[in-house]
DNA sequence: TGTCCACGTCT
DNA sequence: AAGACGTGGAC
């Protein structure tokens, strides 16, 4: 397959005149590379733009980022989804700072040790960083390989990948290895897109193309159907005392483990085992006010939410739960992108005018 | 409305 | 090997 050697020269050059101007590509030192290649897991590099400046702020090296309290580095990656990465994030700091000096190790099979860094982001971090010639396959990489190739078989399937790998690993070009991987993948999210239709007018590899010659990039990938999502009924409540609302900490592990949360429970409850609900953790409503249903799709669940706005008797005491004023909503507690609509819900009955936040502002976009 | 991106990593 | 783990935007 020395055949796709023939698409390094003219794919280095395209990107030499077409790369975006990001944030992490200005000074791509090991930490900016680690940090940008974690966000953008599973993640766009539209949603990441916003997070990356003030997460390098807030915690510019390794040795800070190992120090950040817990609590600061869920509310740093707050709405970015997937949040073990987070935690994955200082553990491997705190590896780096104990075993490494501080540092990132400078080799593949060292980066591959590290908690949240796989196959992937170990070979970004070690081409595009330290300039070492190893793969980086992502699933741009993956379409672009796969269109270029023709080939039908299935990338759902982890040995398609280790295949790709092998034929990137026998072209990729040693002085440049970090620039190829990247432009596979600027290729990839900007020109070679998933989905219709892929822009091949302006594809500098068109030609040596086997999908676009035939007539077929729309084929591939091919891939396995995802399993469906299991549907979720739950009701929350939006529990009010003094203009200030009830949070409650998730569990340390599943789903969005360790970050805040409205009160809630399974199932959709009507008025009266709301009531009941409330009462449970030891609160006293005076009344209860429906909220409109809202639903919030994840990877595996779809929650179907209704909520109930609570108005309660004090004094109160609830030893789950800790009273959060708007301002510390705003600045302290990690709060999911799923209970927003609530969120929302409360702020707007407790905001005084039209002031700003952090939350009438998301509002607002 | 629903489907896809989104292989990325961990378990 | 297959399921868990978020989010938002494009179409």
């Amino acid at each position: 397959m020395q055949k796709m050697k023939r698409i390094v020269q003219p794919l280095l050059r395209w990107f030499q005149r077409n790369a975006r101007d990001l944030p992490w590509r200005h000074h791509p030192t090991p930490y900016r590379v680690w940090i940008s290649e974690i966000m953008l897991q599973q993640t766009r590099v539209e949603a990441v733009k916003g997070y990356f400046e003030r997460f390098l702020k807030a915690a510019p090296d390794i040795p800070s980022l190992a120090a950040l309290p817990e609590e600061r580095l869920l509310k740093l990656w707050e709405g970015l989804g997937y949040y073990s990465r987070a935690r994955n994030l200082q553990k491997a700091a705190k590896v780096a700072v104990e075993k490494y000096g501080g540092r990132l190790p400078a080799s593949y099979p060292e980066l591959l040790t590290l908690p949240g860094i796989g196959p992937y982001t170990a070979g970004a971090i070690a081409s595009i960083a330290f300039h070492l010639p190893v793969p980086a396959v992502d699933g741009n990489v993956l379409r672009v390989w796969m269109r270029l190739t023709a080939d039908s078989a299935d990338i759902s399937d982890p040995t398609v990948k280790r295949c790709v790998e092998a034929g990137v690993q026998a072209i990729l070009p040693e002085e440049h290895s970090g620039d190829f991987n990247q432009a596979m993948m600027e290729l990839g999210a900007t020109v070679c897109v998933p989905n219709a239709p892929p822009k091949c007018e302006s594809c500098p590899l068109a030609e040596l193309c086997a999908a676009h010659t035939a007539g077929g990039e729309q084929q591939y990938p091919v891939k396995k159907p995802k399993p469906p999502r299991r549907i979720e009924q739950r009701t929350l409540f939006l529990l009010q005392q003094g203009g200030r609302l009830a949070l409650r900490r998730r569990p340390p592990r599943g789903l969005l483990a360790s970050m805040w949360e409205l009160p809630s429970e399974n199932g959709a409850l009507d008025q009266r085992q709301a009531v009941q609900a409330v009462r449970a953790m030891g609160l006293e409503p005076v009344r209860l006010l429906p909220l409109p249903p809202a639903k919030h799709i994840f990877t595996h669940i779809e929650w179907h939410m209704t909520g109930w706005r609570v108005l309660l008797a004090p004094p109160v005491s609830a030893p789950d739960l800790v009273w959060a004023s708007i301002e510390e909503l705003r600045e302290r507690y990690p709060l999911p992108s799923a209970f927003r609509p609530y969120l929302n819900a409360f702020l707007e009955k407790t905001e005084q005018s039209g002031d700003t936040n952090a939350y009438s502002a998301q509002r607002k976009q």
